[in-house]
DNA sequence: AGTTTCTTGCAAATAACTCGCGTTTTTATT
DNA sequence: AATAAAAACGCGAGTTATTTGCAAGAAACT
């Protein structure tokens, strides 16, 4: 979890082709200062507080971020949006059933279960990055 | 892929200690015949047309075929649940993250990995079943 | 500075899903 | 088979999550 000063947010927002608004510079630095992935109503609640931003620039910046690959967007079958910062690595984590902890599991790698897979599959060739979720109960809902 | 007739459907949801009443029996057989994921929206409407079920059954049924673990959902990230029968064993399908195909692959074992990621676990002792979705484009969207 | 293009705020719209309540169906019991 | 309690249903209205139209404001290019 490398640390991304206002400069390092900027040069990825050029690097990525979007304009350096102020408020999309917030949006990514929010998400690149969390551990874990937050649900889009954190990010509004924080951002409008903070800044007053709306929350339909929070979506439009969401959507636009995604598109050019600089976060990642996970739903964790909680019916509603969680997102972070796209580091690129694959990402593993465990998910509670009942509550909506969530816990990233580093140095995990499935990349030779992904080629046995891509191997077997007739509509995928290759696979850009991937996540796994792997679902149960946690320590407290058990 | 096992076959199941009305009757298997009628013991699943009695063993599972729930009422047999059509509709339920509609929305479970409906999810059996599926090789995938099905949106909620695809079982309205092909329900609704054939049967006349209202949407809010569905989702309540829905509801309560989960809750009995008969079903499973799954978000695929697409803003709206998907459901599948559930078999007892862990699913893994490759998604993309363009369209919404969804590919599921047999014959692939994660057991090794899901027990590696409990050993590196804080708030998990233990998983119930697990799904694993590897995330990329498919050939028609590449 | 000027202009083009993208972004924003606000309010209204849409999509996915849930709820209240009176009626009907299922199931347990006679 | 009749019957009563509990659960399920349909329908319309309500929520929650997310999107959109449009006029005004900010970035980026010249």
């Amino acid at each position: 979890m490398a640390i991304y000063s206002k400069e390092d947010i900027i040069t990825l927002l050029q690097e990525a082709g979007l304009r350096v608004t102020h408020h999309r510079t917030s949006v990514l630095s929010f998400l690149v200062k969390q551990r874990a992935p937050v649900t889009v109503y954190e990010m509004i609640d924080s951002l409008r507080k903070k800044e007053g931003i709306d929350q339909a620039t929070v979506y439009r910046n969401l959507t636009s971020l995604q598109e050019a690959g600089l976060i990642k967007r996970s739903d964790f079958n909680h019916g509603h949006a969680h997102y972070e910062f796209e580091t690129g690595r694959p990402s593993h984590q465990l998910v509670c059933n009942n509550c909506e902890t969530i816990e990233k599991i580093d140095g995990i790698s499935i990349d030779d279960t992904v080629k046995k897979m891509l191997k077997k599959s007739k509509k995928f060739k290759r696979t850009t990055t991937h996540s796994m979720e792997i679902y149960g109960l946690c320590k407290s809902c058990a």
